[in-house]
DNA sequence: TAGCAACTACTGCTATTACAATTACTGACA
DNA sequence: TGTCAGTAATTGTAATAGCAGTAGTTGCTA
């Protein structure tokens, strides 16, 4: 969002390239990744994205306020997400034995089959909108600095 | 948007993990951004993406489709952003000589002035939120790799 | 110069998101 | 036990984004 993009970065300090890059990097393959979602299982990227934080959950179960958490965009707005995807069956919401208040949000087999055969095919397409464009030295060293940034990040907020 | 963001990484292949380095740096890096400028100066970052391309371009205009081509996010729905913008009097539109179907959006004064304002702590975000969790050589690595990145896409699409 | 495809921006409509309450419950404490 | 601050999720509402279709313009070609 700054002013140029993969343009002339004039006087801009070195640090500002690298987040023009991640932000360029960012939006490209984001909107291939949709692109390819809607177009071959129409799929919603927060439909995935809700999908894959369950998949990958412990007995396939989050709360709300921990999916909401996890969940890369949106925040606000996620219960009528989870209505959505829940209307669809891939997806359903079961009280907590112990606290009324919460709801857990369950992954459904058809929810887990739909994620599992998106999946693949997300995967393929980071590969080749993201990664086949560097070299395996260049991955290491991007997701070695992000990683370190992550690390700071959790820790100090 | 893939299973597990800054945890484990178990099975997936390391060129994942630079992408999900990315996919959780933006996430968290633009949040603090979009932050930063509602709070200070009532600005969405929809708006001041606009402003920037404008403010950085020739004349400080541009077409409607060469904004829409720059813009990184939206693309859809730019009529009715520069309506609002332009209802802010930070932008107004004009009609170019010998082509009667475009139209230039300008930025006015005020925006320019409205932009520069908030460009300053932008980047002070930026810096706090993204590279001051980084050393020099990570960001400089970072950048190289994302350049790279963006030459090649720029160029195969 | 009439016809037509391509372009540019805009509109109408619907879906989604954001934000500010609101409901429902919990745990602690007087 | 009754009150009350704190938590979890939901609703009501207005703002925004997405999409398909439309109107006006252009440049080419016959």
């Amino acid at each position: 969002m700054p002013s140029n993009i993969s343009g002339s970065s004039k006087s801009s300090p070195e640090w500002f390239d690298a987040w023009r890059g991640v932000l360029f990097a960012h939006g490209q393959v984001i909107r291939e990744i949709e692109k390819y979602l809607q177009a071959e299982h129409q799929l919603p990227l927060s439909w995935f994205d809700v999908l894959g934080r369950l998949a990958s959950a412990p007995s396939a179960r989050l709360r709300m306020s921990e999916l909401s958490e996890a969940a890369l965009f949106t925040r606000s707005g996620l219960t009528r997400l989870v209505d959505r995807i829940g209307e669809a069956g891939l997806v359903r919401r079961e009280r907590i034995a112990g606290d009324r208040r919460g709801v857990s949000v369950v992954l459904t087999p058809a929810g887990r089959e739909k994620f599992e055969q998106a999946f693949e095919g997300h995967r393929a397409t980071v590969e080749q909108a993201f990664s086949s464009k560097m070299s395996p030295r260049q991955w290491r060293q991007v997701s070695k600095a992000l990683e370190c940034f992550i690390r700071k990040r959790v820790l100090t907020g």
